[in-house]
DNA sequence: CCAAAGTGCCCAGTCACACCGAGGAAAATT
DNA sequence: AATTTTCCTCGGTGTGACTGGGCACTTTGG
């Protein structure tokens, strides 16, 4: 079984990988999300490619392996889910259960994600519109844009966010940007590329650049 | 912050002083009921004394602080809870519990706690019939007494059981024998011990002193 | 193609936690 | 008082995770 660390790191590791497919991931990379030593994250690595969880050649970065990408994916399962629990059925805002979840993704019961999956009545999205890994690790990429990438006279529903920090979410919850919201870009500013938007055919506002960045829409 | 080792330790040195109140708990039984082995034990208690946990004072045996109280009971507390939660919300067999809540009970969340308190709509007792302590550590003493204890002719209901490994819980499952049962003593063997008695004014059995031993009742 | 810059590995070590066997000290029992 | 039982102390193991510093390797951009 994988320590909380190991399963910290996959997940970290995992994320870094789709962010740039295809490319191995960095050492410096992974120290920096982990809030560690590079000479940490080397001990680390050494220690997941012996395991078998990912593919190790000194100074040629990482990938994961077939078994370690699906204990991240497990891991983001379990973390996704436990999110879906907290908000759904403990009523916790959306900016209150990451800290939460990042403890409880590190339970290691099957049967317990399974009952709770049934019990959430299979949910394909947690509360930040991220899609939960199925049992055997099939996912779904969603299919969103950036509201950055918007050009004026389109518009779009906010489907998920790329940022979860409590900051972020009470800021959207306090203009009106939930998930479902509707958004309609009416103008660019060039200067420094905010938007002025309107939201569910009503308030119109002003929204900076690092927002639109951070906030996927679909038609 | 304690760890899972000594969350473990804390909440069974306070079962064994619920055992016998005001008898220190000894070396050995720990190491006993903790399947670990006297030196770690003396090792963990002198950590947990400097911590100022329990009053440890060698060759004495040993018994909780204050602190060390509260930290067990709010275990305690944490296993009954999700253990209600794991039967009553999402499925699980009375049997099938104890595990996944041993590992559950260390999550560190006390806003969690309250929450999934709430929801469960604040029990007083958990699927074992053991009293769920409060927030502040309160615990109320159920009044019970060991089916054991009864005399031909004393009756009562099934309350709580004293041991919850798996093949007891399904014995007691198949005898009919669940929380809420009604039970009368009609005989008691001399010889073994054993019992024979009906349940819910209905079938006839006889139960072994193993088993009325681990069966509590009340009136 | 080379040199500087940047990246990442390795070493040697730390620290915390949990565990253990052996031997003898202390306490309890008789 | 002698024996038995308990349990503490000591010295040690193993694991997991982390770290600074030095150097090896790779990349880049001239
Ligand atoms: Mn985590
Ligand atoms: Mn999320
Ligand atoms: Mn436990
Ligand atoms: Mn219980």
């Amino acid at each position: 079984m994988p320590s909380h660390t190991e399963e910290n790191y996959l997940k970290a590791i995992y994320k870094l990988s789709e962010e740039q497919p295809g490319v191995e991931v960095s050492t410096n990379r992974i120290a920096e999300v982990l809030q560690t030593r590079p000479a940490s994250v080397t001990d680390m690595l050494r220690r997941l490619g012996e395991k078998g969880l990912l593919h190790y050649e000194r100074y040629r970065g990482v990938s994961l392996t077939h078994d370690g990408r699906r204990v991240a994916l497990l891991t983001i399962r379990k973390h996704r889910l436990w999110e879906v629990f907290l908000v759904n059925k403990l009523g916790f805002n959306w900016d209150e259960v990451h800290e939460v979840a990042e403890e409880m993704e590190h339970l290691q019961s099957p049967l317990l994600m399974r009952r709770l999956d049934e019990f959430l009545s299979f949910p394909q999205l947690d509360p930040h519109g991220d899609p939960i890994p199925a049992e055997d690790g099939a996912i779904v990429r969603p299919q969103h844009r950036l509201v950055s990438d918007l050009q004026p006279g389109e518009e779009g529903t906010v489907m998920a966010v790329k940022n979860t920090s409590v900051p972020f979410l009470r800021y959207l919850d306090k203009a009106g940007l939930s998930l479902g919201a509707k958004i309609e870009v009416l103008d660019k500013i060039a200067f420094d590329n905010s938007l002025e938007i309107r939201i569910n055919d009503n308030k119109v506002t002003l929204i900076s650049h690092e927002i639109s960045c951070n906030l996927f829409v679909a038609d």
